[in-house]
DNA sequence: CTTGTTCTTGAATGGTCGCTCATGTATTTT
DNA sequence: AAAATACATGAGCGACCATTCAAGAACAAG
């Protein structure tokens, strides 16, 4: 059920889902969904936030999200990212990105949980840049907590430009140029 | 009228700005508002893209729409960025980043207005790396090309970044370090 | 089998949505 | 002044919204 709402709320956005595409969606009827999701429809999309987060992210990070993550592993997060954006199943983007434009101003709770993805992709991204530069992967000068704060807008950015544009000439572009920048 | 309308369809997205609202804001009643505009809200909306395009958008580039624009031009854009993120009337972010999460992906005309807004803004920084070369105002090495679409993105993630969090360490930080890998 | 309890159901609620159109009010033309 | 035309009005349309709740089904305990 919290299932089929996350990726309802992640195709469609927020305001876009209606309970009754849920129910119709999931079979769970109207009674059942509030009776076990007290506060209704905000508390659906809140536990989903937090489902994505958990299940979703993780998966996307991949070896980024490991300590020993490298140059390659960020390399690879970015590449995923292009990847997605261009499938068809990956042009929704991503539901924390559509959560920071779409919520994030009219909701707290949900502009917390947006905070706290940017907050672990950008810790990720610095171990990776910090054990990149120890290797001497990219220039000893680059400052792994600035570029990792850098590289999460970067990685945002792409999102949004994906969704307006899904090229990948341009897409690969982006992700070329913000690593010739750390070499 | 369609002022308003782009006031609040920038500030309150697609779905949540109703035709009552636009009553209420305008005076403006929905008999009139309906032969003034037929298509009704998604022409409304689309007109609001254009005027957005062309009025605002214009004023936020500033110098860095001119052909002779600099890096000073450039990095003058990002810190208004900021600034505005910072400010409680530019909370909203940009209407057209807005329009490519919410709408893109469903409508394709308002998904044109967005990629010839960032193919634009891509122009402008092209040029204005170019001329900041040919200055010596950053290394001979840049792609001006390449540069502008990754600055592109940053400035779209840049504008998620600062919906969710506007912390001012922080979007300088991300301003920083884009330009450190400039010069 | 009977009773008590929990879970499930979907019709119904009041509200809001985008939108229309008969009617009233200006404005122009004759 | 009268007729013709254009414009403004807002009550009202059907559809859909999130949500509730009385009634029924399923199950457990005695």
């Amino acid at each position: 059920m919290l299932n089929q709402a996350m990726l309802r709320f992640w195709w469609q956005g927020y305001r876009a889902t209606s309970i009754e595409d849920l129910v119709k969606a999931t079979g769970v009827k109207p009674g059942s969904l509030y009776s076990a999701f007290p506060g209704g429809k905000r508390t659906l999309f809140l536990k989903s936030l937090e489902r994505y987060s958990k299940l979703v992210v993780p998966q996307k990070l991949g070896e980024l999200a490991a300590p020993g993550a490298s140059l390659a592993a960020l390399r690879g997060y970015f590449d995923g990212l292009v990847h997605d954006l261009l499938s068809p199943e990956g042009r929704q983007g991503c539901l924390l990105v559509n959560t920071a434009i779409e919520n994030a101003a009219e909701d707290d709770e949900a502009a917390a949980v947006v905070r706290g993805h940017l907050a672990r992709l950008e810790e990720c991204m610095s171990t990776a840049l910090r054990n990149a530069r120890d290797d001497g992967e990219v220039r000893p000068s680059v400052d792994p907590a600035g570029n990792a704060k850098l590289l999460v807008a970067t990685c945002q950015g792409l999102m949004v430009v994906g969704k307006a544009n899904p090229d990948e000439t341009l897409l690969r572009a982006i992700v070329d140029n913000a690593f010739a920048a750390l070499v």
